[in-house]
RNA sequence: GGUCGCGUAGCUCAGCUGGAUAGAGCAUCUGCCUUCUAAGCAGACGGUCAUAGGUUCGAAUCCUAUCGCGAUCACCA
């Protein structure tokens, strides 16, 4: 309805100006709801704090000028406050004349004076494999870099990999203690379920050996960390610090089987990044800025040693930025990644961090002590912050095992996709290879758009058992209709619209109004750093194409100037379906 | 306890900066495949928008309080 409007509001400020000597630039038009006549409606009723008239009256005024001023206005009514105007069908065709001519419409094309966005996702510590969570937050990520450069952001894609640490340290020592030489070549594993599969065999063991301590008449205070294998963890940690050769060696080689195995699970997934950085690159360049922020008085330092930022006149506590021993601490490497990449990226125009809800606090100092140390570009940071993914018996734990694994997800529902589409039966004469790339398709479809679709911040429910649908409001349903149309225009002749359509079906209408909405979603969209409004934008497309579809004839009208409109909206329903998707990392199969 | 977020149909969710009689899907029930792919379409059923106040022409939407759920308040990340 934004053509529709930008096309009105100019008329109507003029009006505004003349008769009643108010400026008025924006107005509140919505769609016409469907138990009244008309297309467009303004609000009157918003108007009455710049100008003091009866709404109904004033109404009555407005839409007399505008039918009489104004060409593709034929009609209009006034229903309390509000002015319903109709709108010539022609108009409707030539706005989709226009759609059809416009490549990529609704999308902007990057502008360089903008700067670049950096969109920070993923993350991961190398030291257990992705599961459910980080599908969100991989999806998530990645929609919104695709939204912002759609928007006209330059974008980069980059994460924060947390390669050091206590945790890394964990996996390293039971594999020397354990792991006899396995290698993922040896056993067949992915790199990451090898090393995780380490790094969960510490805890059990570390376990044991507290109990046994604990048996022993230690305290359980005492058995945390006199147990041999933590005292070997914490070594190894002071080792790695001092590059110390065999540990690093190891440290490089397994983190590398880390590496491996999440390429292919970030392949499978279908998300990239234009730039890694590591925390042990950036943790240095974050003890740096402590030093500097002590000298200028914005820090302080504890009798222990240890570094501080008072953040009570903020409303927020004291909060620590480095050990008394001197180490870094999760603050400290993130202060300093963030200044590698505006050092990297000089024309920053802003950075997001996808980053779960728990950690809203954490963000909320670190952007405040950014700032602080005087940095303009710190009030560019925004924290995407999102609820977490549950499963029905809560919260999961790697301990439990009620982890929703990445790799396997997918691959289940890459499984349900084939199920259904075998039962359906509709994919003959298509080789094997084909089908098993369509699978994945629709398996990764249908889990994208389910955890797209919601509102970042929501929690989500995740019930394993149900899986995810594949009919009604879903990523197959979206597919399925594009597969639909692509049918039809396989048969279709090349067509354009032409002013020679009698008139246009209100079904047809409904359609072509909503297209012309898309460009204000991915602007609303990338403001709002929401891809749920595109996923729902395309939902809504898709019923309103789907009831057209299925109640008016597309290709067997006889009429060739009705049967042109028909194709080409079909066409322009499935490239703008084919855009929106694109945003939200969905594949469109042409069968299915 | 402090701070932040959430609470809409049996379930999962929409509802844009306040606008007309709060919308979808799933589930349940009716119809529709010799005609462009039925992963679909047409329809029925289903609501004290957590509760109580307030702001105003108008509140699911904004404000305040209360209740419920979650997160967070580490020399963990």
């Amino acid at each position: 309805m934004k053509a529709l409007s930008d096309h009105l509001s100019p008329v109507l400020s003029n009006y505004l100006a003349s008769n009643h000597k108010v400026e008025i630039e924006q107005f509140e038009f919505q769609h016409t709801r469907k138990e009244f006549e008309g297309d467009i409606t303004l609000v009157v009723f918003s108007l009455l704090r710049h100008i003091k008239a009866n709404p109904v009256a004033l109404g009555e005024a407005i839409g007399a000028y505008l039918v009489e001023t104004v060409d593709y206005v034929t009609a209009f009514n006034v229903v309390k406050g509000f002015l319903n105007l109709s709108i010539q069908d022609s108009f409707y065709v030539s706005q989709l004349k226009e759609i059809k001519e416009t490549a990529q419409f609704g999308h902007v094309s990057i502008q360089k004076d903008k700067g670049v966005a950096l969109v920070e996702y993923s993350s991961p510590n190398t030291n257990k494999p992705l599961h459910l969570g980080h599908i969100r937050n991989n999806l998530l990520g990645y929609a919104v870099a695709q939204i912002l450069e759609a928007s006209g952001q330059r974008v980069v894609k980059t994460q924060i990999i947390n390669d050091r640490g206590i945790h890394i340290c964990k996996s390293m020592v039971a594999w020397q203690k354990y792991g006899e030489g396995a290698t993922p070549v040896s056993t067949g594993l992915k790199g990451d379920k090898l090393v995780g599969n380490y790094y969960v065999r510490f805890d059990q063991e570390y376990k044991k050996e507290m109990a046994t301590l604990v048996a022993k008449g230690k305290s359980e205070d005492e058995a945390k960390v006199e147990a041999p294998l933590f005292v070997a963890a914490q070594k190894m940690l002071r080792d790695w610090e001092k590059g110390k050769p065999e540990v690093v060696d190891l440290w490089k080689t397994m983190n590398g089987w880390v590496y491996e195995g999440f390429d292919v699970t970030y392949k499978n997934l279908g998300v990239s990044f234009d730039s890694l950085y590591y925390e042990s690159d950036t943790y240095l360049l974050g003890k740096t800025l402590i030093e500097e922020g002590l000298a200028k008085n914005i820090l302080f330092k504890k009798e222990d040693g240890s570094v501080w930022i008072d953040l009570t006149e903020d409303g927020l506590d004291e909060k620590l930025l480095l050990r008394s021993d001197g180490t870094a601490v999760y603050m400290t490497q993130d202060l300093g990644t963030a200044l590698q990449r505006f050092k990297d990226n000089p024309t920053m125009s802003g950075m997001v961090y996808t980053v779960g809800n728990e950690q809203d606090y954490h963000f909320k100092v670190l952007f405040l002590i950014l700032q602080k140390l005087g940095f303009s570009w710190a009030d560019s940071l925004y924290h995407l912050s999102y609820g977490m993914v549950d499963l029905p018996h809560g919260k999961m734990k790697s301990r439990e095992g009620t982890v929703v694994d990445a790799d396997d997800l997918m691959r289940e529902m890459s499984g349900t996709a084939a199920k259904i589409s075998e039962e359906l039966g509709k994919l003959e004469g298509m080789s094997q290879e084909d089908k098993d790339e369509l699978y994945h398709t629709i398996g990764l479809g249908a889990l994208k758009y389910f955890i797209l679709k919601v509102d970042p911040k929501k929690r989500i429910l995740f019930d394993p058992e149900s899986s995810v649908d594949f009919a009604g409001n879903t990523g197959p349903f979206i597919q399925y209709t594009y597969a639909r149309i692509q049918s039809i225009l396989r048969k279709a002749p090349e067509a354009s619209p032409q002013a020679a359509v009698a008139n246009i079906d209100e079904r047809e209408k409904e359609i072509i109004k909503h297209l012309l909405d898309y460009p204000v979603v991915v602007q609303q969209a990338a403001s709002q750093y929401s891809p749920a409004l595109i996923a729902n934008y395309s939902y809504d497309l898709v019923k309103l194409f789907n009831s057209f579809y299925q109640n008016i004839s597309i290709l067997g009208e006889e009429d060739v100037a009705q049967r042109d409109l028909r194709i080409t909206l079909s066409k322009e329903v499935s490239l703008i379906l084919q855009q929106s998707m694109s945003l939200l990392g969905i594949e469109l199969p042409s069968r299915m």
